[in-house]
DNA sequence: AAGAATGTTACATG
DNA sequence: ACATGTAACATTCT
């Protein structure tokens, strides 16, 4: 669940928290299995008694650079949370790792679908270079994306939940994305006409920006859905247009909202406006 | 009440 | 290049 604008608006929370030159005096693993290429001693060993030195959103991973050079990266996957507790409040089922800091207070990893993982590294690009540019960047202009989209084959939603060639977007603004600029999500990526590929550009960064504004999208109360650090739930869910929302009208043109399968994902679409041709 | 579905991604296989 | 299937896991939905 988490995409860009829930991992960005969780990355402003602990900035916001003032985690940003405390100290790690603390390190509780509870489930090892969530520390990527690194045992949970070593892990220990290489967080505390560092200083936290800059905390950063790259795609969907959250980066926090330590005073010794070293990096953490967090992936949430489907419902991994941060949160923050004084240190002596009870554990709860799903928190994996605490991170306790001098001024009293843990961040924790929970994650009850234990998909989520972290990393320490000397070299957090090694992991991140892969992944396509930032949307909300200077630099993704709607030539940028004519010029990756060119030539491809492969149907438009899936190459945009493709991380490799645009970072942060997940299935709900994905969904979001497309019915703003009127595309089919099956339409050809390469087929896209200049004036589309402007209106997808568009699209894409107005529904991240709109996401990151409400605070990002939870969709419902369960252990699963996204909650920011402080901010807790985002009221991004109310401005959806299409996700979730089958059988609904479509606030555009009130046609009924219908769900279909695009790549073993749901996809929502508004079949008047989304049209299969050009 | 059993079985399916769930917002993510990496990997394996045609 | 691309589509498809699988696996990781627990909870929620049908």
């Amino acid at each position: 669940m988490p995409e860009l604008p829930e991992v960005q608006t969780i990355v402003d929370d602990l900035v916001q928290a003032g985690l940003i030159g405390r100290i790690i005096v603390s390190c509780t693993i509870f489930w090892p299995g969530c520390l990527a290429g690194i045992d949970q001693y070593a892990f220990a060993d290489g967080v505390c008694a560092r200083r936290v030195a800059r905390l950063w959103r790259r795609g969907k991973y959250i980066g926090c650079r330590l005073s010794s050079g070293r990096s953490l990266l967090v992936h949430l996957r489907m419902t991994g949370r941060m949160v923050m507790h004084d240190w002596a409040a009870p554990y709860g089922k799903h928190e994996h790792v605490a991170l306790g800091f001098d001024d009293g207070r843990e961040l924790r990893f929970y994650d009850p679908r234990k998909f989520g993982r972290i990393w320490l590294t000397d070299n957090p690009d090694a992991l991140l270079h892969r992944l396509g540019p930032e949307p909300l960047s200077r630099n993704f202009t709607a030539q940028v994306l004519a010029e990756r989209l060119a030539g491809r084959q492969r149907a438009i939603k899936p190459l945009l939940l493709d991380q490799t060639f645009l970072a942060g977007l997940g299935n709900i603004y994905v969904d979001e994305a497309l019915w703003q600029a009127r595309l089919h999500p099956l339409q050809a990526a390469g087929s896209l006409s200049m004036d589309q590929v402007r209106a997808l550009h568009r699209a894409v960064r107005q529904v991240l920006r709109r996401g990151l504004a409400n605070g990002g999208t939870s969709l419902g109360r369960g252990q699963g859905n996204f909650s920011a650090t402080i901010r807790g739930t985002g009221q991004n869910r109310h401005a959806l247009k299409v996700f979730r929302r089958t059988g609904q009208d479509c606030p555009r043109c009130g046609a009924v909202i219908r769900r279909l399968v695009v790549g073993q994902r749901s996809t929502h679409i508004c079949p008047q406006c989304q049209q299969a041709g050009a």
